[in-house]
DNA sequence: GCAAAAATAGGACGATCATCAAGATTTGGT
DNA sequence: ACCAAATCTTGATGATCGTCCTATTTTTGC
């Protein structure tokens, strides 16, 4: 299990228990996304859904505890997300990373995932368990459009698979705080969607072997 | 002058009164970017620049003056150091293109920027001022990469050049919670700036007038 | 049904927050 | 040198924070 550093357990062992720390997390999430981690308080989560202080502090005693489930909690959501989105039959590779690229631009415009990932990355500055949680997902992100990478041009050594996935995958984030949920320039995102989808294949089948080394050392 | 809204002046008036306000902007920027937005207290600012909270509360009655007010200092400080660094005599268009690629990428991971900009996104969300002031900043750094992308392609329309401004700008902004300072894949940066400034020169020269209308309707 | 365990209510704790007020000190113009 | 204004110290304000403690109520195992 090696399960040495990090286990937050989810509480409640009675069903009524249950309940009301998945009611915690919803309201906890809600808060997150909707005030933001300044006004991520255990008062203001425990009368999000109809609770006491106490009772809160009684499910999740330390604050951090919280935080840990509600991030392992959100983080498994999206990961099975991608993967439900993304195992679709009868696509072609390439048709599979476009599906990955629309997917992906499409969930950054919700509301919920614009706020909450620069929320995340700034809190990962400074909290290591959120770096950590963060890293991982990224991580798993990367290895999916790697797949798709590896197939499309199966030439490609591993390492230039990742730095592509790395690249395809920064590049989609960034739009985050310029085109997502009520950003300023979120009416573009519809035309960035299109130029993505086609561009970042097309920058998949023509990358050679080579290329990205060439193209390191002489610019270094 | 229409300062009805926004107008934080920087308080001071003797030289003495000056000093302490520089002092207390540089503590509050170091606290901000060292120990992020939590730590951002007026107790933590006072401390950091050896003076007393009352003091700074003598100079920035409300948080928030001193909130806006450092903004103003930072994102005039970005504008002026982008501007100096870019106005190089003796490059072609497409040389200056890529030094600004080159530049914003190197910029993104100081420890400076990346915090604090992963730290302003996130603050965005939810204050006004703070969300204007990153919008206009960053449609200066469009309006500095538009300039170049409509010299090296004059066929283009002004609104093509902005759709193609915005996509290299926020991919490039994405590189920050992945590659940025001290971040999980920060050891890619190289071959993420050399692929960025070879790819997105590629895209400016070979974009046609109606590619990316023509990209837009066929997957909508 | 009954005892034990779990869950909840309600209040209190000390710490820290932004802000303020009043007095002491320093500064700049004259 | 003097005085008013600017600056700084000091202490206190009420609000809010996370956490803890003790009853009280609800649920579960038997």
């Amino acid at each position: 299990m090696a399960d040495t550093e990090l286990a937050p357990t989810r509480p409640g062992i009675y069903s009524r228990g249950t309940e009301t720390v998945d009611a915690i997390l919803k309201a906890a999430h809600d808060v997150l996304i909707e005030e933001g981690a300044e006004a991520f308080t255990v008062r203001r989560i425990a009368t999000e859904c109809g609770l006491r202080v106490g009772n809160v502090s009684y499910h999740f005693p330390k604050k951090e505890m919280l935080v840990q489930v509600l991030l392992d909690d959100i983080m498994e959501n999206y990961n099975t997300k991608l993967d439900v989105n993304v195992r679709q039959p009868d696509l072609s590779d390439e048709e599979r990373l476009r599906l990955v690229i629309v997917i992906c631009l499409d969930d950054i415009c919700s509301k919920r995932t614009t706020h909450l990932f620069t929320e995340l990355w700034a809190l990962a500055n400074h909290n290591d368990f959120i770096a950590e949680r963060v890293r991982g997902f990224y991580a798993k992100v990367h290895d999916v459009i790697g797949e798709y990478v590896q197939r499309i041009n199966p030439a490609l050594s591993p390492d230039e698979v990742h730095t592509l996935s790395l690249f395809i995958s920064a590049s989609m984030e960034g739009t985050t705080p310029f085109l997502g949920y009520k950003k300023p320039w979120n009416d573009k995102m519809a035309a960035i969607t299109a130029i993505s989808a086609s561009w970042f294949i097309d920058l998949v089948k023509s990358t050679k072997p080579g290329d990205i080394a060439d193209m390191t050392r002489r610019s270094s």
